[in-house]
DNA sequence: GAGAAAACTGCAATCGATTGCACCGCGCGG
DNA sequence: CCGCGCGGTGCAATCGATTGCAGTTTTCTC
């Protein structure tokens, strides 16, 4: 019925444990689950008896019995983007300090995969799913359903997006990027590019509502030169060519992340256009090399490791009582200036030059 | 006995799915697992039943029968290090492909945090191990032993060293390393700077061997300063200062890898040294920033993907057939060449000039 | 020192799926 | 017309741990 100890590389059950130490196999779980209730005698016995055995309890039993699975599963867009594996780092501490495995999936992007993750849930494969996409998967929008009027262990990251039914945690998008375009304008700008993400996330909205809406309290929002990016550094330097080329060439450029930003900076310094004193470069997100390109990055600075952080805590929260639906959380962000930006060149001052 | 359809959230089993279709759970099981042996008729009545049920199978009860876990733990030593998550995303993407979930484990270089994670192996809550750091948990250790003279279902990613008793996935790290020397002996420089990582790990050891080989090679052994770094940008900037303020400094310096070169380059920036013309920087990786930093580093490119990919298919092959020892694979690196280079200075070309 | 309460420990059911073996019925060959 | 073979299905054991309940021992209390 059991295992042998160790020939032949046989892993040891609670069964070989309870023999060896002359008890049940009541008492050896016992002595891993609540030791105080058992006797300290018969509790060294049974230690000692782990230890000849190295036993370890098989956890597909465990999660069997108790039906958790002890895992988390996180899904991201994309794991090689700074911005997401700091968020990702962040989870898994606070996940592995609550006792609890990161299950990861790296969805690039693609419905599919996300849909397949989601699946994970149904399986019980994962207590609870952690997205930072801003889709929210079929299987996972079912799961919301059925356990409702209670809460679906499901916390979304960086997008969110009220009508999901989900909640979240994120930064305000839309303030600080009118903090970004504040800066801009204080700086004396008026014909400002601005470097989007894809429309359809949420966050990219937002940030343009942002921006659109500082615009036109500046009565500058046709100034607004707009051109939709993807996130990539390649998407940056295609925008940075196209907004450089322009015949009436903005004189700064806000971009959505820093790694589009970073391309604008290579597509001006391609053209000989200097950055900042000819051309001002906003960033977001203030992942780690943007204080060391050069120049270095003016962003809006994102608390990544805090969001991860607090989306496991929404989660946990969630797992330990589901009839409280958490409200959804905003984290501050901060506008850090560095050298990509400065006042626009003297002949395109306008105002008050 | 068995759970409610829909109401109350609670999900179907295996029992209720027979029920329904008044079958056996075998028969369900079957038509799961292999459904050409079951008559399509009952076939048809029995998916039918696990759509109306919305039934998926509990993958813990699956797991306990099976004594399998179709997980794949892999542990990082930093995931927020692009590198890393490269390798990261080849292994997810395969293992994925390869019907496997990744749980991943960040050990922050923590030996604690190793160990921890190596448990997991032992409660059998992954079916294998690819660490990609340079110690073998002990945990580990001691499966490889009590299976010997089995394989153990541990791979090792970046950090070769045979007497691991592991099979692992890594390039040339000398060669490659001798190769970046060359590089800049070839453009006439001979004093160099050499900014390693920690020299725990054989991939620093082995890039410092063939640094020293290759000087050696160059009758210029004595002129390698050599400065232990950590990886990080900021000890590439205290590496790079220390190096430029030195009464000797080097015309060229050889970092182990890329985040540390952009340090340089900015230590450089910072007294006005130019890069390439006053100092030449050779970095290692070639990360996707690499090339899109001022000037575009010269660097070694590790095929980070395939690294990735080729430790899932390794130990995909132990899990398949243990007898088999693999042998470990040495994948190609290149030199990529860009702007961060040039001949030393000719005040300071000695032979030749 | 008897009786009640408290503290331990064990029995056995249970979690949900998988699978070897046995069984049934049908078709075909002799 | 009988029997063999085989495809299809079901029975029931099994994976390994957890835990409510019951039984036993110990510890008090008076």
């Amino acid at each position: 019925m059991m295992c042998a100890p160790f020939p032949g590389g046989t892993v040891s059950t609670i069964y070989a444990v309870a023999k060896r130490a002359g008890v049940s196999t009541a008492t050896v779980s016992r002595v891993l689950s609540r030791p105080q209730v058992v006797t300290p005698t018969t509790r060294d016995r049974v230690l000692q008896a782990i230890e000849d055995l190295s036993y370890a309890p098989n956890s597909a039993a465990r999660n069997l019995r108790t039906l958790k699975s002890g895992k988390l599963l996180v899904t991201v867009p994309d794991i090689s983007n700074p911005f997401f594996a700091l968020i990702l780092q962040g989870i898994e501490d606070a996940a592995q300090r609550a006792g609890y495995a990161v299950l990861l999936g790296d969805t690039q992007h693609n419905a599919k995969r996300e849909e397949r993750y989601a699946q994970m849930l149904k399986h019980k494969e994962a207590d609870g799913l952690i997205f930072l996409g801003h889709r929210l998967p079929k299987a996972a929008a079912e799961l919301v359903r059925t356990l409702s009027p209670r809460c679906a262990p499901i916390v979304n990251g960086c997008e969110f997006s009220p009508h999901l039914g989900v909640p979240g945690v994120h930064i305000d998008n839309a303030k600080a990027a009118a903090e970004a375009m504040d800066h801009l304008y204080a700086l004396g700008h008026r014909r400002v590019g601005v470097v989007t993400g894809p429309l359809l996330s949420p966050l990219s909205r937002d940030r343009l509502r942002g921006t659109r809406a500082r615009a036109a309290a500046q009565h500058a929002e046709d100034e607004l030169i707009i051109i939709p990016g993807d996130f990539s550094i390649e998407s940056g330097v295609t925008a940075g060519e196209e907004l450089l080329s322009a015949a009436n060439r903005p004189t700064a450029v806000f971009c959505f992340n820093d790694e589009m930003a970073m391309g604008v900076v290579e597509a001006a310094r391609a053209r000989d256009v200097r950055v900042p004193e000819e051309l001002s470069v906003v960033g977001f997100d203030d992942i780690r090399f943007a204080s060391h390109v050069n120049p270095p990055l003016t962003t809006i600075a994102q608390p990544m490791r805090e969001i991860g952080e607090s989306t496991v805590r929404m989660l946990l929260m969630i797992l330990e009582n589901p009839e409280i639906y958490p409200v959804p959380l905003t984290l501050p962000h901060t506008l850090v200036v560095r050298g990509s930006t400065a006042p626009p060149p003297e002949r395109h001052f306008a105002v008050g030059g």
